[in-house]
DNA sequence: CGAAAGGCTCTTTTT
DNA sequence: GAGCCTTTCG
């Protein structure tokens, strides 16, 4: 089979550019993915090159197993031996093997986003910082931002200025040191860690120099400073470097993401070649031209013209309704008529959001219309509380030093072991300077025990506990110890007494099932190996093309997807675009690049969302439509306002959703009837809701925007015979 | 010590 | 409206 047969011109010209720095921009749609893949068989195939000599850096597991597969189909058996996978575990399998060198012990276990908030936490208590003025998250995010502009704690301090940078470093510092207490690293420490050790040790850069001839990189636009030089140094001797991106489709720069690799990599790799692909093979026409439409909205950026063979296909549909409820019901609707119609899969369609928060209306009308679905991302499985637990049981097992894990679980299920017990645990192990867990042994060698004898008797028996099950994990295997964990804690029976116990049963028995996997190795082995994996692995990493289900999925996530029908929904001003961008330019053009990857998503069929008002917090408020709808060429649009029949009565009014917005008899307004206010002038209403023997109705007026009143006072006169307003503003 | 109730903030986006 | 934290009571 030739390998580039049937390329164009511009992508044959990336996978036979094999010598040297290569810059490839790729639209959309064009074909990235195939010619990464092509690439790496070509080199093995064509210029002879050893397949342990590639590597490729994906984004995802995902896109690293969907490469991978795809290399096994063009070259068979041969391709055995490409390093493959994200940044993130190709740093994490360089560090296992050389980390000693840096001072790591082969076993780390890494630290997930909770695990690194609880961490945080942990610091502010010890350090008597208010939890309320700095927040977990924020302090997080700085630290990162720190590590991933390669600050260690010295030199975090050498450049720390405001007061807050002065907690932020206060933090870090002590946050580091917990984590190599505990034999851990974070995400950004896998990469960091990676990069010193490059750096001081040279030798050891040299032979991953030599190993790796050839390095390709995924998702390039996304990478930020750290990642960055990494690759820089395993490219620095041959400079066989190739990266893969799109400007257009940055949108992690709140991961520290740099667009600006992308410029610099020109000026570090002077003579770099430079390819573009700009024939979309994925959507059709009028798609394009919609995302076109939409991206051009950018000031920062290139222009590029993407363009296309394929027909132009059907409008665009714009549905505007009164509730993210009745929202739903279109899309649901619209799903159920294109499989019933237009022969389409429930697994063509992919419903898109900016929160995850609102993937929760459409999943609760999906189920009252048997749609099925797949939730991706939400509360991700190993997220889970009891998953947690057990892998907490887990990493205490493997690592007695892990305070983190020991925290977690010495107290679950229950076993009399409050707050104030563990607190005094902490403070006995500070003093000493040694982990919980030797602290326990130590006081509970002591002759007299601090602790009242139930606490006493309580706190020994965790210890044994926690003791036979070293000894166990030497011998059983994951899934073995799993079980003696559960049965020796009773956590199962924990598990069964809390509310949906059946289905966090369930959980359990998929990790169980997780852990299985691991049975060919040696124990330690298989625990390092399974830790590693629940740490890294994502959502999309387990989406199962084969299950006919339609895709609720968040924005972010959808990249590097592709479905026949997409819908977006929540396209209104404050939400996509999020309001927290209203004040930032760049973030703003993040918001609208958002956008430009979602519509590009889709194959065949687009469908744009909004609702008049959604309930944000419990407070329902009325939003405007997304400037990106404004952005759309109206030609390429048909408008559809959902509450002009196309919607089944008696499923709204069924709906507990919609239902109690839809008052009684006395009141002589209802959502979405027009509206004259003798001051205020027209409007429309978007919300009712019952004070006391009154209504308070909020009208979204034409000109004065929107505002609260009672409905006996407010001097609205109802406008009959008008209809629902499909383009308000 | 722990269960239960009340009060508080909170929403981006994730390897 | 929920999840998390704190307070309160048994």
């Amino acid at each position: 089979m030739d390998i580039v047969a049937s390329f164009n011109p511009s992508q044959r010209q990336a996978v036979e550019t094999t010598e040297g720095p290569l810059l490839v921009l790729a639209g959309p749609g064009s074909g990235k993915t195939r010619v990464i893949t092509h690439r790496a068989a070509y080199l093995i195939r064509e210029c002879g090159i050893n397949p342990l000599c590639i590597m490729v850096v994906t984004f995802t597991n995902k896109a690293a197993r969907e490469i991978q597969d795809r290399l096994g189909l063009l070259l068979g058996q041969q391709e055995k031996g490409v390093t493959l996978g994200t940044f993130h575990s190709i740093c994490a399998r360089i560090l296992r093997r050389e980390g000693k060198t840096v001072g790591l012990s082969p076993g780390f276990v890494i630290y997930d986003d909770d695990d690194q908030l609880s961490l945080i936490k942990q610091v502010l208590r010890e350090s008597n910082l208010d939890a309320k003025k700095y927040t977990p998250r924020s302090l997080l995010s700085a630290i990162s931002g720190a590590k991933n502009h390669l600050l260690d704690t010295e030199a975090y301090a050498a450049q720390a200025q405001s007061y807050f940078e002065e907690i932020v470093q206060r933090v870090y510092e002590r946050y580091q040191q917990l984590l190599q207490r505990g034999q851990a690293v974070d995400f950004d420490d896998l990469l960091l860690k990676t990069v010193d050790l490059f750096n001081e040790h040279p030798a050891v850069l040299e032979k991953y120099q030599a190993d790796y001839h050839y390095v390709m990189v995924d998702e390039f636009q996304d990478t930020n400073a750290v990642q960055y030089i990494f690759i820089k140094q395993l490219a620095a001797g041959h400079r066989n470097i190739c990266v893969v991106g799109d400007p257009d489709q940055s949108i992690y720069s709140w991961r520290f993401a740099d667009i600006g690799n992308i410029r610099s990599f020109e000026e570090d790799f002077p003579g770099a070649n430079v390819v573009l692909l700009e024939q979309n093979y994925r959507s059709t026409g009028n798609i394009l031209e919609a995302a076109s439409d939409i991206i051009a909205g950018n000031v920062q950026r290139k222009q590029n013209k993407l363009w296309t063979e394929n027909e132009e296909g059907v409008k665009i549909t714009v549905a505007e309704s009164l509730s993210e409820a009745e929202e739903a019901h279109f899309v649901a609707e619209e799903i159920e008529r294109l499989v019933k119609e237009e022969g389409m899969s429930f697994k063509d369609s992919a419903v898109m959001y900016r929160v995850n928060a609102q993937s929760r209306v459409p999943e609760e009308i999906f189920m009252r219309y048997n749609i099925p679905y797949r939730l991706i991302g939400g509360t991700r499985f190993y997220h889970r509380h009891e998953v947690k637990d057990v892998i907490a049981y887990l990493r205490l097992i493997h690592n007695l030093q892990d305070d983190l894990s020991l925290l977690r679980i010495i107290n679950v299920p229950v076993r009399g072991v409050g707050q104030r017990t563990t607190q005094r645990i902490q403070e006995w192990a500070g003093t000493k300077k040694v982990s919980l867990y030797d602290a326990l042994k130590q006081i509970m060698n002591e002759e007299r025990s601090p602790f009242n004898p139930r606490i006493t008797r309580a706190l020994t028996g965790f210890v044994s506990l926690i003791d036979d099950l070293v000894i166990e994990s030497g011998c059983l295997g994951l899934p073995g110890l799993i079980d003696r964990v559960i049965e020796k804690t009773g956590y199962r029976e924990h598990l069964m007494e809390s509310e949906g116990g059946e289905s966090r049963w369930e959980n359990i028995l998929e990790l169980r099932e997780v852990a299985a996997e691991f049975s060919e190795f040696e124990p330690h082995e298989a625990m390092v190996s399974f830790l590693e994996k629940v740490s890294l692995v994502s959502e999309v990493d387990g989406l199962d093309d084969e299950v006919d289900a339609a895709t609720l999925i968040t924005l972010h996530q959808a990249k590097g997807l592709e479905f026949r029908v997409v819908f977006i929904i929540g396209m209104e001003e404050g939400l996509l675009p999020h309001r927290r961008a209203f004040d930032s330019p760049e973030e703003m053009e993040e918001e609208r690049r958002l956008c430009y990857v979602g519509v590009t998503r889709a194959k065949e069929r687009l469908y744009l969302l909004r609702t008049y008002c959604r309930s944000f917090f419990g407070t329902r408020t009325a939003n405007s439509p997304s400037r990106f709808l404004r952005d759309i060429s109206s030609h390429l649009v048909i408008k559809e306002g959902s509450p002009a029949g196309h919607l089944k009565p008696e499923r709204i009014f069924n709906s507990h959703l919609v239902g109690e917005d839809f008052l009684d008899n006395e009141l002589t307004l209802k959502i979405g009837d027009y509206v004259c206010h003798s001051m205020f002038g027209d409007g429309v209403v978007v919300n009712c809701f019952p004070v006391r023997n009154d209504y308070e109705i909020t009208v979204d007026f034409k000109e004065e925007g929107v505002k609260k009143l009672l409905f006996s006072l407010a001097p609205l006169e109802k406008l009959e015979g008008q209809e629902f307003p499909v383009s308000w503003r």
